[in-house]
DNA sequence: AACGAATACTTAGCATGCTTATCATTAGGT
DNA sequence: ACCTAATGATAAGCATGCTAAGTATTCGTT
């Protein structure tokens, strides 16, 4: 077999740190009994605003499919509640109930724990060049399934907001 | 709900990153039949010489019982063998198949190419600094399971599992 | 040598992911 | 208005992930 280490490679590092990230989420937040793709909602809705299925899809890079066995253990646990639209009766409007929000308080507790210790030892500067560095590589790899689902039709008539500017966020 | 802008953390860029990284090597190696996982286990081998599941798993950082589904297909497609080891009748070593060496051979050649796409246009500093500051984000977040899983030689190694059971979490 | 602990693998159950197909509803063109 | 196309949610099937529990085998200590 050829050999070939990808052990000096960036896109093995990516990969394994963020598998590191997502471990040290999951850990702390074993004890609010909520994972780390459920986090991940209550956050994008917290930013956004309610949010129909396929609008938080979008946001979260996921299939609307996968969100749907996700959304029924959150309205399940009591985190979310899932409301016709009046407007469209085909949405389904995602809210967080008043249960969610001291969930939240405390996710956002364990967001902070776990950044603060994943940059221990890097000045200010670094988590920045850091943080650029990644976009671009994310850049370059392109759009790999937003391609076939987003609709290039027409005068953009309510684009989905797939992502905000690169520059708002830069400027931080 | 109390806003919380995580897009400006490199914990979140980390993982949109690795999300296309992977996203980009399934689609490379959706015309070979394989996925992102299978295809990480060749290299494995490739890298490390036959290997126990255990062994593999370690190399991984997954947990044995995961792979165990996913060396099920990759017998089932003729990529490797399970052989007993004689030394030790529990250990089953996998090998790859000859079937398995031009498969990997255009693997290499995915893998050289969704590379070569995430670095467009940065510079060889930026690609090795890139990865020095994944390796220093890695190495504060510790071993979430690994601990748990290696054994310091020391009197304390029955402590089973960090993590809380799934039973524990849904009584809360 | 005997026996309890550790190890290797498997199985079962849950939680994500994806693709593809289906159903209801809405939008667009004639 | 009418018919077709597009859209939003769901369902079904496959591929990973994890924990926990079970079985077979080996190790370590006595």
């Amino acid at each position: 077999m050829l050999k070939q280490d990808f052990r000096t490679s960036h896109g093995y590092w990516v990969h394994m740190t963020a598998h590191r990230f997502e471990c040290a989420m999951n850990a702390e937040l074993a004890d609010e009994g909520i994972t780390y793709r459920q986090c991940q909602v209550l956050a994008w809705l917290s930013l956004e605003g309610n949010l129909s299925q396929v609008e938080l899809a979008r946001f979260m890079h996921v299939q609307p499919s996968t969100l749907v066995p996700v959304l029924d253990r959150m309205v399940r646990d009591g985190l979310i509640d899932r409301k016709s639209a009046p407007d469209d009766r085909r949405k389904r409007i995602i809210t967080p109930t008043r249960k969610a929000l001291p969930v939240w308080k405390r996710i956002i507790k364990c967001v902070q724990r776990v950044r603060a210790k994943s940059r221990a030892g890097l000045s200010d500067e670094e988590v920045i060049q850091l943080r650029s560095l990644l976009m671009r590589v994310h850049d370059n790899l392109g759009e790999p399934l937003d391609k076939a689902r987003v609709k290039p039709v027409g005068p953009e008539q309510s684009l989905p907001v797939t992502r905000p500017s690169r520059r708002a966020i830069q400027q931080k």
